[in-house]
DNA sequence: GCGTTTTTATGCAACTTCGCAATAATGCAT
DNA sequence: ATGCATTATTGCGAAGTTGCATAAAAACGC
């Protein structure tokens, strides 16, 4: 819990804040399509994900304390699933504002190029 | 650019959590949701915003970086709005799955103090 | 020039990431 | 039940990143 919590009630765009933090690194976000399929224990992740158990794990506690994931034990074995099916939903609008950022990003590298001082003519 | 996009073309989702990223902070989420309804300067969102120039300018720079807005010059004003619409949706869907996330969160609450040691019956 | 609006620079505290070592929790064999 | 292997988590510390304040500078209109 952070200092500034203790005396206030978070305002709601802490918490939104905190949700996409949440979403903010690559495992997390690799952790959370890979649950879009349905659930996977710890082990089932690891090689998919590509980090080592100790680091996983860590992910993995992140997103189950901002509440995107549930655990259920099974055996020896720990399966991590979706809390909300909604986040598919999340991750599904985010990729398609992320076409047009990167469509736009692609435009001004073509227009960087376009505009280039004439490729160095008499280079090398 | 970071050493390791020199040789790689960056993972996917890696650009994932760099768009949540840049979304993972109280002010960022506030500046977001003024501009859906329209672009507004910077001295605008000063006050609406609540923190200091320099900051917010930080702040802006971000989410331009990121590509989330943009900004036209007029007269001595720099107006911010929205790149992309579907911008909007993004933070609908988000919050929609918060209401889940919080619902959930109450829920344990209850739960938590439904199981508590019998409030201290003689407590003050 | 001067005032307004916005950005950049710099520095420090706070937080995040991630590896390694150690620990816990379970199931299975003896 | 004790030990052992498997599965997952926790603790800790180094390195890197982010947040935010203060001071300085840039860009514009007059």
């Amino acid at each position: 819990m952070r200092r500034q919590d203790v005396n206030h009630p978070t305002p709601l765009y802490e918490v939104k804040a905190e949700f996409f933090k949440a979403l903010g690194h690559p495992s997390r976000i690799r952790v959370l399509e890979l649950l879009s399929s349905g659930q996977k224990s710890v082990s089932e992740l690891l090689p998919l994900v590509g980090i080592n158990p100790p680091h996983l794990s860590q992910q993995l506690a992140i997103l189950k304390r901002a509440g995107l994931v549930q655990t259920q034990r099974e055996g020896t074995s720990i399966f991590y699933s979706l809390a909300f099916p909604e986040l598919i939903d999340v991750l599904a609008v985010a990729r398609r504002v992320l076409i047009d950022v990167l469509a736009e990003r692609a435009g001004l590298l073509v227009d960087l190029q376009a505009s280039a001082p004439l490729p160095y003519p008499g280079e090398l």
